[in-house]
DNA sequence: GCCGTTTTCGGCCCGACTGTTTTCAGTCG
């Protein structure tokens, strides 16, 4: 699949013809188709294939054929041309903050600097002084920003920025001066990975705020410090942004700082249609003379005076967005699913296999957190690392789970596994001790690098398989670490719904797979889910609230969820037809 | 380069902070 291939590219050619100093909605034009390819949930070859390459928003005629060349030739001409002007290099440079599109034009006009290390020279031995608008604190800077990016930029996953963003935000409660306090941005979104968090606080003392924050013992760094607005590097080498607005201000000011970017982009033209304008100040009405703010309090008297629902942060993204600005249609939004819809979950391991507790300690784990059902579901024999469970030790495992099960009221242990699916599409255990389960679920741990044809195959004969009720972390992610595997994702899909399979939506922060648009994208297929945290230790089960947000986002309501039912309706919805 | 109930041309989101300047450009979100 060349999509993200091809978002990449359309990235790198806007940087590029920005440096150059090109029309700069010439240059929007190509992030935007990038954003929009980068989200989609379909191979872009198929869209080419059934000439719906018209569809995705921000795809014009020219950028069709961009996008023809590259699927047929592997290369794109334009770029090729461009980086005869300006190397590829370039792109790093412009990477380092501090640096943009002009600092790195004149860095290489100049001085023909074409990459980092050339920069990291000349910064150091005096060189760039020379250069119009170039002072020591500029240098500075440059050089700052070069340690940052060698030090590795990675986007952190959801789980870690929240704890991190809570222990901040437990330290700023407290302070008389902090009237309202809220994560914002992408956090607030619930994006699977975080780049920075973003903080914000209603006071009217909004210095000495600042001052508490940028001296908070996690600080490592100030990178500034203004008067309503700061932002520090963490030890954790986390960058964590403060912005303060008055109470008056707060509801478009977290409207504003929760985004998404194009999110917001999409508000405020929707605004000027209505001559109204929106700033991190308020809605305001610009026909008159003097501007005059019609809604700034709170988030959803904004959204009022736009004429739009109360949106909930999660859906703030591009997937979707047609859907929520379509004017003709005036779409009625989802009742999202919430963490208290979950009655249980099917996914999670004991001592039996790789897990830290006993069956007895996870489920009452899971009984102190309102459920009222868990699948203890280890893994199977053939993966000898995680201590998968042999035929014999199911027999005890069963027996243990039964009488458990004599000691609860209005609780139960569901007898599960996760079971190995093999290179070849086979399940590890054979029919007869898959009849045993209450619950199987298919799994890939091993053989990543099969062909997608192979991986596709290997997917869908396993939801062909009659026992098989969930397919668990279905594209195997780990997030910074390893991409999804190549697979058909549709057909995987596809294979669930004819075969009554659920797709898992896996909490554990690494993993968060499904992803949101894949969730979108297979609810359209009709494919229903299961929201497990795979908890290999009590406090896992916390994990929790990053899958329901995931589910939020790929647009879920409590019908979409099998953990939403009853132990009853759960194992009724499994039933085969 | 895209787009259209203001449609084939003329628009295309808004403001804070920094560092360099003496009023603003560049960067960032």
């Amino acid at each position: 699949m060349k999509n993200k291939d091809i978002s990449n590219l359309f990235t790198r050619m806007g940087t590029l013809l920005q440096i150059k100093g090109e029309n700069v909605f010439k240059v929007r034009a190509y992030f935007k188709a990038a954003d929009n390819i980068n989200s989609l949930s379909e191979d872009i070859a198929i869209f080419r294939d059934e000439k719906r390459l018209g569809d995705i928003p921000g795809v014009g005629k020219t950028l069709q054929e961009k996008i023809g060349e590259y699927l047929d030739t592997g290369k794109l001409t334009a770029y090729d041309k461009l980086t005869k002007e300006i190397p590829e290099t370039v792109l790093d440079v412009i990477s380092i903050p501090s640096v943009g599109p002009k600092k790195a034009k004149l860095f290489f006009d100049e001085l023909k600097v074409k990459d980092i290390d050339m920069l990291e020279k000349l910064a150091k031995n005096g060189k760039l002084l020379s250069l119009e608008g170039i002072k020591s604190k500029t240098i500075e800077n440059v050089l700052k920003g070069i340690r940052i990016v060698r030090e590795g930029n990675n986007r952190m996953n959801l789980g870690a920025a929240t704890m991190c963003a809570e222990e901040i935000l437990e330290q700023l409660k407290v302070l008389k001066e902090v009237k309202q306090i809220s994560v914002a941005g992408s956090l607030r979104r619930g994006r699977e990975t975080i780049g920075d968090i973003d903080i914000l606080v209603a006071s009217s003392d909004a210095q000495k705020v600042m001052d508490v924050f940028v001296s908070l013992p996690e600080v490592r760094s100030i990178n500034a410090h203004g008067e309503t607005k700061s932002s520090v590097m963490t030890n954790k080498n986390i960058q964590v942004d403060l912005r303060v607005v008055d109470s008056n201000n707060f509801g478009a000011a977290l409207l504003y700082f929760t985004g998404s970017k194009n999110f917001n982009i999409k508000l405020r033209q929707l605004a000027i249609k209505s001559k109204m304008k929106v700033s991190e100040y308020g809605i305001f009405d610009t026909s008159l003379k003097k501007e005059k703010c019609l809604a700034s309090k709170t988030e959803k008297e904004c959204f009022k005076v736009l004429g739009l629902a109360n949106i909930p942060p999660e859906l703030r993204e591009d997937i979707g967005m047609e859907t929520l600005f379509d004017e003709k249609k005036k779409v009625k939004l989802p009742a999202l699913i919430e963490q208290k819809d979950i009655q249980g979950e099917i996914h999670v391991h004991s001592t039996w296999s790789d897990g830290r507790h006993s069956i007895k300690e996870m489920a009452e784990a899971a009984r102190k957190r309102g459920y009222s059902y868990l699948a203890i579901s280890d893994h199977s024999y053939k993966l000898r690392i995680a201590r998968g469970v042999s035929p014999a030790d199911l027999i005890k495992k069963k027996k243990e789970i039964d009488s458990l099960n004599k000691t609860f009221k209005n609780f139960r242990i569901l007898f599960g596994s996760e079971v190995e699916i093999d290179s070849e599409g086979n399940l590890d255990y054979n029919d007869k001790i898959l009849s045993e389960f209450d619950i199987v679920i298919g799994a890939i741990h091993t053989g990543f690098e099969q062909s997608s044809k192979q991986l596709t195959q290997r997917l869908i004969k396993a939801c062909q398989n009659k026992h098989v009720n969930m397919i668990a972390h279905p594209t195997g992610v780990h997030l910074g670490k390893r991409d999804p595997y190549d697979f058909d994702f549709k057909a995987v899909c596809q294979a669930a719904v004819d075969n009554n399979v659920c797709l898992e939506i896996n909490s554990f922060p690494i993993r968060l797979d499904l992803n949101s648009s894949n969730i979108y994208f297979a609810r359209e297929m009709g494919v229903k889910f299961v929201i497990n945290t795979d908890s290999h230790h009590i406090n896992h089960l916390n994990h929790m609230r990053y899958g329901v947000t995931l589910a939020r986002r790929g647009w879920l309501t409590k019908k979409d969820v099998v953990n939403t039912k009853d132990v009853g309706g759960l194992l009724k919805s499994f039933k085969k037809s």
